[in-house]
DNA sequence: TATAGAGTATGACGTAACGTGAGAGTCAAT
DNA sequence: ATTGACTCTCACGTTACGTCATACTCTATA
């Protein structure tokens, strides 16, 4: 196929297909005399690849980086791809209600709070993004979060009530009988996908303040929610 | 709310926030003595249309237009923001479905077309967007495509299968029997939600070939469909 | 009250992913 | 032989911020 074919096909512009060329990302397998691009349906397999991660707001270069791995699985991908949309449709279910809540708010039925305002923004349109990254870029960080990602869509909404209940937790003594009880909770919801033992847990919770990403995401169920965390995992592994 | 209580809040960063202001598209209603940004519950809720308008993919610029069009409606914006939503979940799907099939291809329990491959992406990521350019922009296409975009699921595979009925028929008289009917048929779903003369809906059909972004729209049911229909439109308003 | 630490402000340059011509060659159909 | 639709390669433009650098502000604490 040629570049309109493709273009009119897959609903990108002739200038993308270029681009993507030029950046290596998607190389024509075949190439006429004349200087034509020629797509194999091996290429259009490669596209489609793209566009889903791109849909999903991967930059093309990481997208480029996922595809020439060698650890590069093209049924995982497709799965973990599946994974992502589900969960972004999910998301876009939050903004939806959230805006059927505007709405009735707007017409004075109800009033929201700022925070009900941003539902379906915040914090989950990109965890899958960086799950990704990590399961093909810093090891480190891979297990945990390959975990995370195999949430279902229940199981998620059980990690957010833990984390709300934590979260209304984290002024007392992490070492306090609610604040184990509940973090015994959240090594139980763990264990039901994750298999941890209580150092890697304990190890967990070190990674919740060591690393960024996941203090700003679990922060924002309350300040300093990471830190109150990371002690009551130390504590609950010790204890137990 | 100083700037990052909002970038907290909201999930954008301090700089996007910085960015808004300069471009003039969310001017905080507040500035402390020191410079200092802040923002009030009304800025809040301009940011939620705001980040809305981006999730469906709008310009910066075309929003400031939309914000500060007089004749904008914030209750008529949120109800078309939760179509464009629910659109684009529906799409979601379709792309979740486009994966399973794959998932199956590759697993070689079946195979599919390159058509396959690529629905969900193709066509439906665009067309509210469109229509909410010409709802508050183009006033001319306006009434026709908000009434597309009333389209339900439902409604909008019947469109669908009218559509492809109609390309089958492309090759024979507009002034065809069959054609009549199908066309025919078009005209009734038409009216369920449009109410279109038979001098307006021949102009409609005048149309599909005019805007080129409904004949491109319409014209990937079948080359040259757009220019069918419009005939085909316009002999079944000449003859009732 | 001095000082640190967190937050904020304004430039200003950098970047990603194309859009948009310009100018020229290619191809199939008439 | 010519026309019209495609295609190619520069190459500069654009959008929506990211990313320092440098400097000011505010609040909690020693």
């Amino acid at each position: 196929m040629k570049v309109k074919e493709v273009a009119d096909l897959t609903g990108v512009s002739v200038r993308t297909l270029h681009h993507y060329d030029e950046i290596g990302l998607l190389v024509p397998d075949n190439v006429t005399e004349a200087g034509y691009r020629v797509y194999s349906d091996e290429n259009l397999t490669t596209l489609q690849q793209i566009l889903f991660f791109r849909e999903i707001g991967f930059p093309l270069k990481k997208i480029k980086e996922l595809l020439e791995s060698p650890s590069f699985n093209r049924l995982e991908a497709f799965e973990l791809q599946r994974d992502m949309l589900v969960a972004k449709r999910q998301q876009l279910g939050t903004m939806i209600e959230t805006i059927d809540k505007t709405l009735r708010s707007e017409r004075g039925e109800m009033t929201m709070t700022n925070e009900e305002k941003f539902k379906g923004f915040d914090f989950s349109s990109n965890p899958y993004e960086q799950e990704a990254r990590d399961r093909w870029g810093d090891e480190a960080v891979d297990k945990a979060n390959k975990n995370v990602a195999k949430f279902g869509k229940e199981t998620q909404e059980d990690m957010n009530r833990i984390y709300y209940n934590l979260a209304e937790l984290r002024h007392t003594d992490p070492a306090a009988a609610e604040a184990q009880a509940a973090i015994g909770e959240w090594y139980t919801f763990l264990n039901k996908i994750g298999d941890y033992s209580l150092e890697a847990f304990a190890g967990l919770g070190e990674m919740y303040v060591a690393d960024e990403r996941f203090t700003k995401n679990i922060d924002k169920f309350g300040d300093g929610l990471a830190v109150f965390m990371r002690d009551a995992m130390k504590f609950f592994a010790e204890r137990n």
